[in-house]
DNA sequence: ACTGTATTATTCATATATGAATAGAGGTCG
DNA sequence: CGACCTCTATTCATATATGAATAATACAGT
Protein backbone atom coordinates (compact mmCIF):
# COMPACT_ATOMS: atom_id res chain seq x y z
CA UNK A 1 0.00 0.00 0.00
CA UNK A 2 2.55 2.76 0.76
CA UNK A 3 4.94 1.67 -2.23
CA UNK A 4 1.94 2.56 -4.49
CA UNK A 5 1.54 5.58 -2.84
CA UNK A 6 4.88 6.87 -2.68
CA UNK A 7 5.54 5.51 -6.41
CA UNK A 8 2.41 7.40 -7.14
CA UNK A 9 4.24 10.80 -5.62
CA UNK A 10 6.82 10.26 -6.82
CA UNK A 11 5.85 10.32 -10.17
CA UNK A 12 3.77 13.47 -9.68
CA UNK A 13 6.49 15.00 -8.39
CA UNK A 14 8.24 14.21 -11.54
CA UNK A 15 5.08 15.70 -13.36
CA UNK A 16 5.16 19.08 -12.07
CA UNK A 17 8.87 19.17 -11.91
CA UNK A 18 8.67 19.23 -15.78
CA UNK A 19 5.29 21.03 -15.87
CA UNK A 20 6.99 24.05 -13.83
CA UNK A 21 9.30 24.21 -16.80
CA UNK A 22 6.39 25.93 -19.39
CA UNK A 23 4.93 27.73 -16.06
CA UNK A 24 2.13 25.18 -15.38
CA UNK A 25 1.40 22.66 -12.60
CA UNK A 26 -0.42 19.53 -13.26
CA UNK A 27 -4.12 20.89 -11.85
CA UNK A 28 -3.93 24.23 -14.69
CA UNK A 29 -2.92 20.99 -17.41
CA UNK A 30 -6.27 19.01 -16.24
CA UNK A 31 -8.26 22.13 -16.96
CA UNK A 32 -6.66 22.95 -20.19
CA UNK A 33 -6.52 19.76 -21.48
CA UNK A 34 -10.23 19.73 -20.73
CA UNK A 35 -11.23 22.44 -22.34
CA UNK A 36 -9.22 21.91 -25.68
CA UNK A 37 -11.13 18.15 -25.56
CA UNK A 38 -14.42 20.13 -25.26
CA UNK A 39 -13.32 22.05 -28.64
CA UNK A 40 -16.21 24.92 -27.04
CA UNK A 41 -16.14 26.99 -23.90
CA UNK A 42 -17.44 24.85 -20.93
CA UNK A 43 -19.64 25.72 -17.96
CA UNK A 44 -17.49 26.03 -14.47
CA UNK A 45 -20.11 23.15 -13.25
CA UNK A 46 -19.54 20.71 -16.05
CA UNK A 47 -15.34 21.93 -15.96
CA UNK A 48 -15.44 20.59 -12.62
CA UNK A 49 -17.13 17.64 -13.02
CA UNK A 50 -14.40 16.42 -15.68
CA UNK A 51 -11.73 17.28 -13.23
CA UNK A 52 -13.16 15.25 -10.62
CA UNK A 53 -13.38 18.35 -8.42
CA UNK A 54 -15.75 20.16 -6.44
CA UNK A 55 -17.04 23.40 -7.38
CA UNK A 56 -15.07 25.84 -5.54
CA UNK A 57 -11.80 24.29 -6.96
CA UNK A 58 -12.67 25.19 -10.40
CA UNK A 59 -13.66 28.59 -9.23
CA UNK A 60 -10.05 29.27 -7.99
CA UNK A 61 -8.43 27.28 -10.72
CA UNK A 62 -9.82 29.64 -13.42
CA UNK A 63 -9.19 32.49 -10.89
CA UNK A 64 -5.51 32.16 -11.46
CA UNK A 65 -5.89 30.47 -15.08
CA UNK A 66 -7.54 33.64 -15.99
CA UNK A 67 -4.69 35.75 -14.35
CA UNK A 68 -2.04 33.82 -16.15
CA UNK A 69 -4.39 35.07 -19.87
CA UNK A 70 -4.94 31.19 -20.44
CA UNK A 71 -8.67 31.25 -20.29
CA UNK A 72 -11.72 33.79 -19.93
CA UNK A 73 -15.06 33.77 -18.01
CA UNK A 74 -17.51 34.48 -20.98
CA UNK A 75 -20.89 34.55 -20.31
CA UNK A 76 -23.85 31.48 -20.99
CA UNK A 77 -26.21 32.51 -23.76
CA UNK A 78 -29.02 30.48 -22.35
CA UNK A 79 -28.40 30.48 -18.65
CA UNK A 80 -27.59 33.49 -16.63
CA UNK A 81 -26.57 32.15 -13.69
CA UNK A 82 -23.83 29.70 -15.84
CA UNK A 83 -20.44 31.08 -16.60
CA UNK A 84 -18.30 28.94 -19.34
CA UNK A 85 -14.49 29.39 -19.34
CA UNK A 86 -13.02 29.73 -22.56
CA UNK A 87 -9.43 28.85 -23.71
CA UNK A 88 -7.80 31.34 -25.35
CA UNK A 89 -4.77 31.00 -27.74
CA UNK A 90 -1.94 31.16 -25.41
CA UNK A 91 -3.91 28.73 -23.49
CA UNK A 92 -4.04 26.86 -26.33
CA UNK A 93 -0.09 26.79 -26.60
CA UNK A 94 0.73 26.18 -23.10
CA UNK A 95 -1.49 23.32 -22.91
CA UNK A 96 0.28 21.39 -26.04
CA UNK A 97 3.23 22.42 -23.93
CA UNK A 98 2.28 20.94 -20.58
CA UNK A 99 0.83 17.52 -23.06
CA UNK A 100 4.67 17.73 -24.23
CA UNK A 101 6.21 17.62 -21.19
CA UNK A 102 3.83 14.96 -19.92
CA UNK A 103 5.06 12.79 -22.70
CA UNK A 104 8.53 13.39 -22.11
CA UNK A 105 7.92 12.31 -18.38
CA UNK A 106 6.04 9.16 -19.93
CA UNK A 107 8.74 8.05 -21.79
CA UNK A 108 11.62 8.34 -19.46
CA UNK A 109 9.40 6.27 -16.68
CA UNK A 110 7.94 3.80 -19.23
CA UNK A 111 10.11 0.99 -18.50
CA UNK A 112 9.49 1.51 -15.11
CA UNK A 113 6.01 2.07 -15.76
CA UNK A 114 5.30 -0.86 -18.04
CA UNK A 115 6.35 -3.58 -15.83
CA UNK A 116 2.81 -2.67 -13.22
CA UNK A 117 -0.27 -4.73 -14.04
CA UNK A 118 -2.70 -2.25 -15.27
CA UNK A 119 -5.12 -4.47 -14.31
CA UNK A 120 -4.74 -5.06 -10.70
CA UNK A 121 -4.33 -1.03 -10.80
CA UNK A 122 -7.77 -0.76 -11.74
CA UNK A 123 -9.16 -3.58 -9.31
CA UNK A 124 -7.66 -1.60 -6.05
CA UNK A 125 -10.40 0.84 -7.51
CA UNK B 1 1.03 6.38 -15.30
CA UNK B 2 -2.27 7.45 -14.68
CA UNK B 3 -3.97 4.83 -13.31
CA UNK B 4 -1.34 4.59 -10.86
CA UNK B 5 -2.08 8.03 -10.07
CA UNK B 6 -5.70 7.02 -9.92
CA UNK B 7 -5.15 3.86 -7.77
CA UNK B 8 -2.91 5.89 -5.41
CA UNK B 9 -5.53 8.35 -4.71
CA UNK B 10 -8.23 6.17 -4.18
CA UNK B 11 -6.35 4.23 -1.78
CA UNK B 12 -5.27 7.88 -0.25
CA UNK B 13 -8.95 8.32 0.06
CA UNK B 14 -9.87 5.76 1.45
CA UNK B 15 -7.67 6.44 4.40
CA UNK B 16 -8.33 9.60 4.77
CA UNK B 17 -12.22 8.82 5.28
CA UNK B 18 -11.48 5.97 7.98
CA UNK B 19 -8.95 8.59 9.73
CA UNK B 20 -11.80 11.34 9.50
CA UNK B 21 -13.87 8.37 12.19
CA UNK B 22 -11.21 8.66 14.38
CA UNK B 23 -10.84 12.89 14.27
CA UNK B 24 -7.23 12.39 12.31
CA UNK B 25 -6.14 12.97 9.20
CA UNK B 26 -2.99 10.82 6.98
CA UNK B 27 -0.79 13.98 8.18
CA UNK B 28 -1.56 14.18 11.51
CA UNK B 29 -1.31 10.45 12.17
CA UNK B 30 1.90 10.02 10.18
CA UNK B 31 3.56 12.63 12.87
CA UNK B 32 1.97 11.20 15.82
CA UNK B 33 3.44 7.63 14.60
CA UNK B 34 6.60 9.18 14.08
CA UNK B 35 6.46 10.53 17.69
CA UNK B 36 5.37 7.28 19.09
CA UNK B 37 8.33 5.82 16.79
CA UNK B 38 10.96 7.96 18.28
CA UNK B 39 10.15 7.32 21.59
CA UNK B 40 11.14 10.70 22.99
CA UNK B 41 10.27 14.05 22.59
CA UNK B 42 11.54 15.35 18.49
CA UNK B 43 12.96 18.51 17.16
CA UNK B 44 10.61 19.81 14.80
CA UNK B 45 12.96 19.90 12.10
CA UNK B 46 13.96 16.45 12.75
CA UNK B 47 10.11 15.54 12.27
CA UNK B 48 10.00 17.39 9.19
CA UNK B 49 12.65 15.28 7.27
CA UNK B 50 11.39 12.18 8.97
CA UNK B 51 7.96 12.99 7.71
CA UNK B 52 9.60 14.31 4.47
CA UNK B 53 8.24 17.32 4.19
CA UNK B 54 9.34 21.40 4.90
CA UNK B 55 9.49 22.78 8.18
CA UNK B 56 6.80 25.31 7.93
CA UNK B 57 4.48 22.83 7.42
CA UNK B 58 5.37 21.00 10.48
CA UNK B 59 5.23 24.35 12.00
CA UNK B 60 1.40 23.82 11.49
CA UNK B 61 1.09 20.95 11.66
CA UNK B 62 2.11 20.73 14.79
CA UNK B 63 0.14 24.04 15.56
CA UNK B 64 -2.89 22.06 14.98
CA UNK B 65 -1.92 18.72 16.89
CA UNK B 66 -1.52 20.92 19.80
CA UNK B 67 -5.05 22.54 19.16
CA UNK B 68 -6.33 18.73 19.72
CA UNK B 69 -4.12 18.06 22.19
CA UNK B 70 -2.45 15.49 21.01
CA UNK B 71 1.01 16.73 21.05
CA UNK B 72 2.73 19.78 23.20
CA UNK B 73 6.23 22.11 22.14
CA UNK B 74 8.67 21.87 24.82
CA UNK B 75 11.79 23.80 25.10
CA UNK B 76 14.87 21.46 24.32
CA UNK B 77 17.20 21.86 27.45
CA UNK B 78 20.43 21.61 25.23
CA UNK B 79 20.09 24.24 22.78
CA UNK B 80 17.85 27.66 23.06
CA UNK B 81 16.73 27.40 19.18
CA UNK B 82 14.84 23.57 19.10
CA UNK B 83 11.55 23.59 20.20
CA UNK B 84 10.81 19.45 20.46
CA UNK B 85 7.29 17.92 19.82
CA UNK B 86 6.41 15.55 22.35
CA UNK B 87 3.14 13.26 21.95
CA UNK B 88 0.38 13.44 24.77
CA UNK B 89 -1.53 10.23 26.03
CA UNK B 90 -4.36 11.07 24.52
CA UNK B 91 -2.23 11.68 21.26
CA UNK B 92 -0.94 8.46 22.07
CA UNK B 93 -4.22 7.18 22.06
CA UNK B 94 -5.36 8.80 18.93
CA UNK B 95 -2.25 6.99 17.33
CA UNK B 96 -3.48 3.65 18.31
CA UNK B 97 -6.74 4.34 17.09
CA UNK B 98 -5.42 5.92 14.05
CA UNK B 99 -2.71 2.57 13.09
CA UNK B 100 -5.85 0.65 13.47
CA UNK B 101 -7.67 2.02 11.21
CA UNK B 102 -5.17 2.00 8.41
CA UNK B 103 -4.91 -1.74 9.21
CA UNK B 104 -8.41 -2.13 8.47
CA UNK B 105 -8.12 -0.41 5.56
CA UNK B 106 -5.28 -2.56 4.44
CA UNK B 107 -7.06 -5.81 5.21
CA UNK B 108 -9.94 -4.90 3.28
CA UNK B 109 -7.63 -3.70 0.05
CA UNK B 110 -5.40 -6.60 1.06
CA UNK B 111 -6.02 -8.75 -2.10
CA UNK B 112 -6.33 -5.62 -4.45
CA UNK B 113 -3.21 -4.50 -4.11
CA UNK B 114 -1.82 -7.68 -3.13
CA UNK B 115 -2.11 -7.83 -7.22
CA UNK B 116 0.41 -5.33 -7.70
CA UNK B 117 4.37 -5.87 -8.22
CA UNK B 118 6.33 -4.58 -4.93
CA UNK B 119 9.24 -4.61 -6.99
CA UNK B 120 8.23 -3.15 -10.02
CA UNK B 121 6.45 -0.22 -7.75
CA UNK B 122 10.05 0.68 -6.03
CA UNK B 123 11.81 0.69 -9.19
CA UNK B 124 9.68 3.15 -10.26
CA UNK B 125 10.62 5.48 -8.11
C1' DA C 1 -48.34 35.02 -11.60
C1' DC C 2 -46.48 33.28 -7.07
C1' DT C 3 -44.21 30.16 -4.18
C1' DG C 4 -41.02 26.96 -3.32
C1' DT C 5 -37.19 24.15 -4.82
C1' DA C 6 -33.12 23.36 -7.46
C1' DT C 7 -28.99 24.86 -9.68
C1' DT C 8 -25.18 28.38 -10.69
C1' DA C 9 -21.05 30.29 -9.20
C1' DT C 10 -18.88 32.56 -5.49
C1' DT C 11 -17.11 33.44 -0.82
C1' DC C 12 -15.40 31.85 3.51
C1' DA C 13 -13.15 28.78 6.75
C1' DT C 14 -10.09 25.17 6.92
C1' DA C 15 -6.32 21.59 5.79
C1' DT C 16 -2.29 20.46 3.49
C1' DA C 17 1.87 21.59 1.05
C1' DT C 18 5.83 24.53 -0.76
C1' DG C 19 9.44 28.09 -0.65
C1' DA C 20 11.26 32.83 0.55
C1' DA C 21 12.21 35.94 4.17
C1' DT C 22 13.00 36.72 9.03
C1' DA C 23 14.53 36.52 14.09
C1' DG C 24 17.04 34.48 17.48
C1' DA C 25 20.71 31.41 19.14
C1' DG C 26 25.00 28.78 18.31
C1' DG C 27 29.69 28.38 16.67
C1' DT C 28 34.07 29.63 14.38
C1' DC C 29 38.00 32.11 13.52
C1' DG C 30 40.91 35.93 13.49
C1' DC D 1 35.68 39.82 22.01
C1' DG D 2 33.47 40.67 17.62
C1' DA D 3 32.28 39.63 12.85
C1' DC D 4 30.51 36.13 10.20
C1' DC D 5 28.17 32.08 8.99
C1' DT D 6 24.96 28.50 10.14
C1' DC D 7 21.02 26.46 12.15
C1' DT D 8 16.46 26.89 14.73
C1' DA D 9 11.60 27.73 14.08
C1' DT D 10 8.30 30.95 12.54
C1' DT D 11 5.75 34.03 9.40
C1' DC D 12 4.11 35.19 4.91
C1' DA D 13 2.62 34.49 0.18
C1' DT D 14 0.99 31.13 -2.71
C1' DA D 15 -1.20 26.71 -4.71
C1' DT D 16 -4.27 23.11 -4.26
C1' DA D 17 -8.17 20.85 -2.22
C1' DT D 18 -12.65 20.33 0.51
C1' DG D 19 -17.21 21.59 2.29
C1' DA D 20 -20.67 24.99 4.23
C1' DA D 21 -23.13 29.15 3.46
C1' DT D 22 -24.76 32.68 0.24
C1' DA D 23 -26.81 35.23 -3.87
C1' DA D 24 -28.74 35.06 -8.24
C1' DT D 25 -31.20 32.71 -11.62
C1' DA D 26 -34.18 28.91 -13.38
C1' DC D 27 -38.05 26.22 -13.23
C1' DA D 28 -42.00 23.35 -11.21
C1' DG D 29 -46.54 23.03 -9.65
C1' DT D 30 -50.44 25.32 -8.00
Amino acid sequence: MWSLIQAAHAVESQLEEALAQVELSGAKLAALTQLVEAGEPVPLGELAARCACVRSNITQLVDRLEADKLVRRVDDAADRRSLRAAITPLGRERQAAGAKKVDEVRRKLGKALGAIDHAALKRAL
